[in-house]
DNA sequence: TTGAAAGCGCTAACAC
DNA sequence: GTGTTAGCGCTTTCAA
């Protein structure tokens, strides 16, 4: 027996298994009366016999159980991974516990999750919805259950769901406008997922950019990438063997990771940064300023971003009614050295 | 209503909850035999009322929650973000989900989090204990329950607790044997906390590196730092200040974070690493190989040790006996510029 | 101040 | 093939 239940005490001390369960949830502050002396006796067996509560029993009763999902594509995405610690902690001060799962950017394992997190019956769910746009029937089943749903920083263009993101167009409008300002004009853009809204607005961002300064962009420039290290690197030593670099001044991340990755790859050919060609992040990581060349980045402020959800999302569970839809978190651009032409435009 | 349940179906249906049950289960591999006629009438209502199991109540019944609770000190840190990548991936293809808990490195929120997982009677439980040595009786209370647990990473010396770890006395022992090559003598280890086990581990192996050259320990060459980049930083920082690096001739951090907290400060002194003093970190992170000064690290698997730590798990729910109770994970020395001096030894 | 009883949603043994 | 019943461990009326 590894553990104890009520009726173990109940029968020890000689009570019914009400009243233990009164004396255990102390329930004394409201306004039920126990006699000290049950009250000591029951919680001395408690403790003898190790009870700890049942909260598949309980929340069964209750309708209420205290977990939050959280689904994500990916923990190692740093950028998940800081949002998951944020929210975490906010969630752990309130009460709640986290049930973590995996998209793995992937429609199906998503899918497969989020039923597993309704089944549990979690008081609120938080998505990071995987690349693409996926999964939108079952997530509109669910808002339209009023069951608390909150998008995190990726989202659906066009359809109502509470979202909490960056505000990625302008992030990116920042840092495009930086590198048109360094005299790039072919600005290559690894940009993870073409149809994930954080894409989109980025790409948004960087018409923006070029718009104002009246350069026509080349769509081509646009190339879609896969989130990691290994995978910026891939696709620049392909671009590297193909010739496809030739007249490229600047090459953008949709993460640090990605921008690590070339960084990498044009080291290795002996390309040099920022003199031969400018690279960027986004996402501004903790190693970011202290590499070989230092990264230009874009700062999410990932606590900021949990702190939200956390505030809508409890908001959302006490059934109060929100007027705000979606909350965008505005970025900071740090530039650093990756992206400062050393003699900046001899035209000028 | 935001879920159905079984009466809802049998009651549509007009067939009984036991056979909703037995549909939805498909029990007709198990030698049950249920009309097809009835079959597909509860499937179609099933489907209508967007019916959704309840775990909850499944579970009670079960005694089985498919749920693994996993508590690490913090998921910012890149060891454990990696680890609890793994395990869950592992984890998520076996059917089971993820109960993620934070001890925030305090021995409070860390037994909270256990009498929390506990009383979601999850399946399994992995703990990555808080630094230095708390909660001991719980753990071993849960032990004698025969409640699966592993801990992972950082373990009781003496007690005896299933366990999966990186053979850090080793990983140590080649970093500091490589230092004391370098001609390295006072060498600095920043070294989280004294009383875990990694640490414990980790000062074995330089002790031996040492003993085998016949060299003295200096004892006050150990200093407890935390775990992050700004501790590494503010400890180095303070160092400097009260001219305390006098002499040291390497500084050897208890990860790679620690190690960038360091560099940092010491570039912002204008000390070179590696002319002027040694630096090397443990975890071999991403970025480390593309710093600035290249990071000599020790490199820790943690895909291995998540999945000797899956391994175990699985067993120890199947109830099978284990003979063997700790799980040492192999280290690999990655020497890079951080700490190869340019004149090797002048004496040689 | 305490107990009896119903019921949360589900599974499983037993009956027909 | 399908229904009836008991029961998982708990909370919560309702009575006493």
């Amino acid at each position: 027996m590894p553990y104890a239940t009520l009726a173990d005490i109940a029968k020890r001390a000689n009570k019914s298994i009400a009243t233990v369960s009164r004396v255990l949830n102390d329930k004394a502050d409201e306004g039920i009366r126990i006699s000290e002396e049950t009250k000591q006796q029951i919680l001395t067996f408690a403790k003898e016999l190790n009870y700890r509560p049942n909260f598949l029993a309980r929340h069964l009763v209750q309708k209420d159980s205290r977990v939050i999902g959280l689904l994500i594509p990916d923990i190692m995405q740093i950028f998940f991974n800081e949002i998951c610690y944020y929210l975490s902690r906010k969630l752990n001060e309130s009460g709640y516990d986290i049930l973590l799962a995996h998209s793995y950017e992937d429609p199906e394992p998503e899918r497969k999750a989020i039923e597993m997190i309704l089944s549990r019956r979690v008081n609120g769910i938080v998505v990071a919805p995987a690349k693409g746009q996926h999964n939108l029937e079952l997530l509109e089943d669910i808002r339209s259950r009023n069951i608390p749903l909150i998008l995190l920083d990726r989202y659906f263009i066009d359809k109502i769901f509470y979202s909490v993101t960056s505000d990625d167009v302008q992030g990116s409008y920042r840092l495009v406008s930086h590198l048109i300002d360094q005299g790039a004009r072919n600005i290559l853009f690894l940009c993870g997922d073409r149809e994930t809204s954080v894409t989109i607005e980025r790409i948004a961002g960087y018409r923006k950019a070029f718009l104002e300064q009246k350069i026509p962009v080349e769509e081509r420039l646009f190339l879609e990438s896969g989130f990691f290290q290994k995978d910026g690197y891939k696709i620049t030593r392909r671009l590297i063997a193909d010739g496809a670099l030739k007249g490229v001044e600047a090459i953008m991340g949709v993460n640090d990771e990605i921008a690590l990755g070339v960084l990498e790859a044009l080291w290795e050919e002996g390309v040099k940064v920022p003199q031969d060609i400018l690279v960027a992040g986004y996402g501004d990581e903790r190693y970011s300023k202290y590499l070989r060349v230092p990264l230009t980045s874009v700062q999410q402020q990932t606590s900021v971003l949990a702190e939200h959800t956390y505030r809508l999302l409890m908001k959302l569970i006490e059934k109060k009614k929100i007027p705000k839809i979606n909350t965008k978190v505005s970025c900071q651009l740090i530039v650093r050295e990756s992206t400062v032409r050393e003699r900046q435009g001899g035209a000028a």
